[in-house]
DNA sequence: CATCAATACTTGACAGATCAATTATTTACT
DNA sequence: AGTAAATAATTGATCTGTCAAGTATTGATG
């Protein structure tokens, strides 16, 4: 009667798990969904996404210079074919704005505003509060333990094929 | 010089991250959208998203028995708000089957066609070997210390709101 | 046994993701 | 200089996700 796998009892799944790894998987992308559903709670009511928040952060860090398209691309959390279309509508909210670059006209500079930064500024606090209320079980020497255990994996899965951040190249000016 | 963070490095952040779990978070997230695109690459060739794979398995470690509608919902390993249309998705592709349950015609009972078994069949392979390359970097130990991190994250966020997975009821019959 | 609440979905409207072209511009080569 | 290849982004088509509101059916209560 003792629960075996938690996960197992979440997902109600009959026969355990054969393997560690088929385990860990499930456990890994469940955990994942479940704290982006918190972090969009959190984000939803100002009217924008995860994604375009982490958009926000990117351009902020980046502030005053201004950030290329397919850098922030680059930069992102989770991956984002769909970027263009991702900061149009970021654009139509008046968070963000696109020039083209002078010297490089095939590229298109993104400066966040004053509207973004004043809603940045807004979230700032919910947003690491959300986080810190969702690692609070969670001691510090574990969460290092699970930053390690993490970035292994991800080692692993970039040997077979790799992420889409290539090495920065050379700065931009308008 | 020293790499200080390897998300910190992946998503060229320039400000190293404030507290732990602030890292951890991102690291989860970025991790998990890793995995499930492989995963996707993976079961995406054969027609179907990891969501309609998921909710296939979950009908066959059922079969021959029938899973209501919000069953299913309950045991997906991500929330599927749209579980209806992810099915009507499914039987479009005669994978499923659907009939009214005649003791509540509330309820709408799934079953896996022979043609969605059949798919299984074709895909068990494939998603276990995938999986395995995924994390044949991290060994068995260390896989398995990151199901227990997982699984109390989770217990943590399940304490602020708990997922909907209610202990499943009487069982059905058609 | 009539009514009210709860349950189990379904539907509509719309935002967001993904892939495969396509366009514009720049770089590299002859 | 002239052309080919590479780069940076955009667009169209199509699919998936999400929320709120709606329908049908059942259970619970007076």
């Amino acid at each position: 009667m003792t629960p075996e796998s938690k996960i197992q009892q979440e997902i109600r799944q009959k026969k355990p798990f054969a393997s560690a790894f088929q385990e860990a998987g499930i456990a890994l992308l469940r955990t994942s969904d479940q704290l982006q559903r918190r972090l969009s709670a959190a984000v939803e009511p100002h009217g924008i996404t995860v994604q375009q928040f982490n958009v926000l952060r990117i351009l902020r860090g980046a502030h005053p210079e201004a950030v290329p398209t397919l850098e922030i691309a680059t930069r992102m959390i989770e991956q984002a074919p769909g970027i263009t279309r991702l900061l149009d509508r970021l654009e139509a909210k008046k968070l963000i704005q696109r020039v083209r670059c002078r010297k490089d006209r095939r590229r298109v500079l993104c400066t966040i505003s004053d509207a973004g930064l004043a809603l940045l500024g807004e979230l700032d606090q919910p947003m690491l509060a959300t986080l810190r209320d969702c690692f609070d079980s969670l001691p510090e020497a574990k969460t290092r333990q699970l930053i390690q255990l993490l970035d292994n994996l991800r080692e692993g899965l970039y040997r077979k094929c790799p992420p889409l951040n290539p090495p920065t190249q050379e700065e931009n000016h308008s």
